[in-house]
DNA sequence: TCTGGGGTCCTAGGACCC
DNA sequence: TCTGGGGTCCTAGGACCC
């Protein structure tokens, strides 16, 4: 059995901690930039407010209806996310943290009354971090999903749902006819790993609630969808094809992406940009004790910025060998936007990913005596211990705009030649 | 004027091999 | 002149998630 335990409003309640004047008002937290709505308190969200939505199209919210926005503090939500995990890894043998706001608990030992256990859980984590809850049960993953769904939205919209399922629902305390009646007031776009797509598709064939969607045959719905949507199915009817993961994997891409909050036109200013993309990806993948064979680098213009010439350029540039170290990362990057830069055009947003991740299973003599660079690996412990204690961005690389451009280099297609060579000691290391 | 930033998995189709 | 079929690997793109 597990438990889906998924913090309300999550970025907003977080904000709610610690300015309780909040409760009560409608509040959302804008993205980077201010540039839309990512989180929404149950009075923004009664007030029509989409998830996403542009700030600039619900501003006037603010007057008409007091609406509040906050400018987003992702190591605020971060550090309480934590907080909640650290309470309720406690709750069961084994927890998966499944993101920033939800973690599913095997409830294995837990055999007398799980909803009231729901209630303790939940009030525990309202006492001592001060995040309201909502917690789903049920005998699969997809399951619990659904279950916590159902406790979410039979709080927020009386009527909608048995108000007995409110806060805490678990779908293995139901009785069938309380079940079948839930599945029935569902649709199946609230279903886990039903997105926009399928949920048309499913309707198309006059599937629409959760009920018609349990009832098919899972070997039609892998002819005519997946396998994915055949799990998702199987899940729905009580047999467990998802594990629970409770030992994360490493990633398999870094990306670092960013809208720039203005267009931007000129070279230098993207290749400032794409450094510092390329830097923090590189601290990334060092966190996870990585090596980066890929460095893939793009650039677009804003699609919303209708009279503007439109332009998006990408390319994945090779790394000579596999590599944590940031100067290559960085050259490489900046190798890579040398040949997609074209002028004239209105940048709007850009980004580094760090694709053929695989773990640094160099021996420390190789790191600090250096394959080509000596102590590369104290250095760049040395970038990130000091980046750690005085804050993001103390100690950074410099780039100069037009290194590289007269360099050997190549395309994707030839990766698996030798990429290009580069030398370091004529470049600046780093500024406090 | 202003429109987020991450990730994962699956599939189809082409290249290539025997 | 006739001209197979199975298998693998790779990649781009779609769909989904938060």
């Amino acid at each position: 059995m597990f438990a889906l335990i998924d913090g309300n409003n999550f970025y907003v309640s977080c904000e709610r901690v610690f300015r309780p004047d909040l409760n009560g008002l409608p509040v959302v937290v804008l993205s980077n930039n201010d540039g839309c709505a990512i989180a929404r308190s149950n009075e923004a969200k009664a007030l029509g407010i989409a998830m996403g939505a542009p700030w600039f199209q619900i501003k006037h919210m603010s007057e008409s209806h007091g609406l509040v926005a906050l400018s987003a503090n992702f190591a605020l939500y971060g550090d309480l996310s934590d907080r909640v995990a650290s309470l309720t890894a406690g709750f069961g043998p084994r927890q998966e943290i499944y993101s920033i706001d939800e973690s599913f608990i095997d409830l294995a030992g837990v055999t007398r009354d799980q909803v009231a256990y729901g209630h303790r859980m939940r009030a525990r984590i309202l006492d001592w971090v001060g995040i309201p809850c909502g917690i789903g049960i049920g005998s699969t993953k997809t399951l619990a999903k659904l279950a916590n769904h159902v406790a979410k939205t039979a709080e927020r919209k009386p009527g909608s749902y048995p108000i007995q399922f409110a806060q805490v629902c678990d779908f293995s305390a139901m009785s069938p006819v309380e079940f079948t009646d839930v599945m029935e007031r569902t649709n199946v776009d609230e279903v886990w790993g039903v997105g926009r797509q399928i949920s048309n598709q499913l309707n198309d064939g006059g599937v629409r609630t959760v009920a018609q969607l349990m009832a098919l045959d899972p070997a039609t719905v892998r002819r005519g969808w997946s396998v994915v949507l055949e799990r998702t199915v199987r899940e729905l009817q009580g047999v467990s094809c998802v594990a629970l993961e409770d030992v994360p994997a490493d990633k398999k891409e870094i990306a670092n992406t960013r809208s720039f909050g203005h267009v931007i036109t000129e070279k230098y200013q993207l290749v400032e940009a794409v450094t510092d993309f390329a830097t923090r990806a590189g601290e990334k993948v060092r966190k996870q004790s990585g090596l980066a064979g890929l460095v893939h680098v793009f650039i677009r213009t804003s699609p919303f910025r209708k009279d503007d010439a439109q332009y998006s350029g990408c390319i994945t540039v090779p790394l000579r060998r596999p590599t944590c170290d940031t100067r290559h990362l960085v050259a490489a990057a900046v190798m890579g936007l040398e040949r997609i830069y074209r002028p004239g055009y209105n940048y709007a947003k850009g980004g580094v990913m760090l694709l053929e991740l695989q773990p640094d299973t160099r021996i420390q003599n190789e790191l600090d005596l250096g394959d080509d660079v000596p102590d590369k690996g104290k250095l760049m412990a040395a970038l990130d211990s000091l980046n750690q204690r005085y804050g993001k961005g103390t100690v950074i690389m410099g780039s100069s705009g037009n290194r590289g451009s007269d360099r050997e280099w190549s395309m994707k297609q030839e990766r698996r030649t030798p990429a290009y060579t580069t030398e370091w000691e004529d470049m600046p290391i780093a500024r406090a």
